[in-house]
DNA sequence: CAGCTAAGGGAACTGGAGACCCGTTATGAC
DNA sequence: GTCATAACGGGTCTCCAGTTCCCTTAGCTG
């Protein structure tokens, strides 16, 4: 019984993963809204319907697109010292956006996020899983109480990134190791100063 | 003579305004990837064929739209303490991402520019101005010896600024009155600390 | 291994974004 | 005022992204 149920076997799977490891080619060549669903399919080797049927919209494939992503991630640094540890988290993300074809497909999955909602969740579970990754380091340092009490050890991360995405995304100022150092001293200079307690503000 | 001269009088002038404005509302409405410029031409109550002469694509409509908002300036705050003239200026942006027209607006545009040069030549250009407008609130404290010689005035106001807009395009976390108030806190205390020196790094 | 059906694929169809043509209007020079 | 022409505007055409139809293929069940 149960004749409804679906089918998740052999095809399916191989189609999902030709067709987003050609959605994520497609979106590194032409960007988020020259993306054509027709020119996906061709590169998977896959018939056109199949893709409108299954995703519908680009941003829907972009949305599954950034679900797998998610699944599959990096190994953090754990080297004992705060700010070495934030270090490797800012160059790696660095490296990340200034690599042509990472860079570029990043910058497609956040412009897919500002145009459909789905898309839009599926980036922030993306990113939240990111962070949640990297949080213990800091929730160590406050244990060795390098850092306050209190500290909101995602905050913290979140400071590392946001001047290097700021960069790729709004001043276009170029995104150097240099600028990925500053990133991590200047969170960790923040975090010391007490500006991410979560319960009260600066102890300055 | 020079018959062949421009001509930037009165009707060409009423047009451009129209259409900026028209395409201002649209891209609020429908963001950037679901703009059409006929839609704009009804909207700003010009003919299709003149939005497509004059400016081509959406994304130089965009380009266009970015170099008027960089023509009008808000004035800046000048408090004599750096903490306050930060916040203030956290709080502008704040407010301005937070606005549902303008939010939507700074979306679209940072959109646009992920999508062509001439929208991103802008884009970076308006932060450009933006920033410079700001920069003399960091430089007066680095005169009155509350900030370390030598520190990058650019990269403290852009330090501000970063936090809010990879909220707002990244992580999707809400932008409240008190995000804005950490990342001032948080960029003062990284200038306190040295980090934006221009010559060497930290002085920690 | 047989058969049921979920999932894929080829091909024709359609609607609307954008290009083009050519007549009309208003600006600026004299 | 009048004339040359830059710029606007309506109508039409084209082309392709996205949809639909219906047939084919291949997973699961017993």
């Amino acid at each position: 019984m149960t004749v409804g149920a679906t089918r998740p076997g052999g095809r399916t799977a191989r189609v999902r993963a030709a067709v987003l490891r050609a959605a994520a080619d497609a979106l590194v060549e032409h960007g988020f809204n020259r993306l054509d669903l027709a020119d996906v399919a061709r590169r998977a080797e896959v018939g056109k319907t199949t893709v409108y049927r299954r995703w519908g919209t680009v941003a829907g494939l972009v949305a599954d697109l950034l679900t797998d992503m998610a699944e599959q991630s990096l190994p953090r640094t754990d080297t004992g010292s705060l700010i070495d540890d934030l270090r490797a988290n800012a160059r790696l993300v660095q490296r990340t956006l200034v690599d042509p074809r990472q860079g570029a497909l990043f910058r497609a999955v956040i412009v897919a996020a500002t145009c459909d909602p789905r898309a839009a969740e599926a980036l922030h579970r993306f990113y939240a899983v990111r962070i949640a990754e990297w949080a213990p380091c800091v929730e160590q340092a406050v244990r060795r109480a390098e850092l306050p009490q209190g500290t909101d050890a995602a905050e913290v991360i979140r400071a590392v990134s946001a001047p290097l995405y700021y960069r790729l995304l709004v001043s276009g100022d170029p995104i150097d190791r240099a600028t990925a150092d500053r990133a991590a001293e200047a969170a960790a200079a923040a975090a010391h100063a007490g500006v991410y307690t979560l319960t009260s503000g600066p102890n300055r």
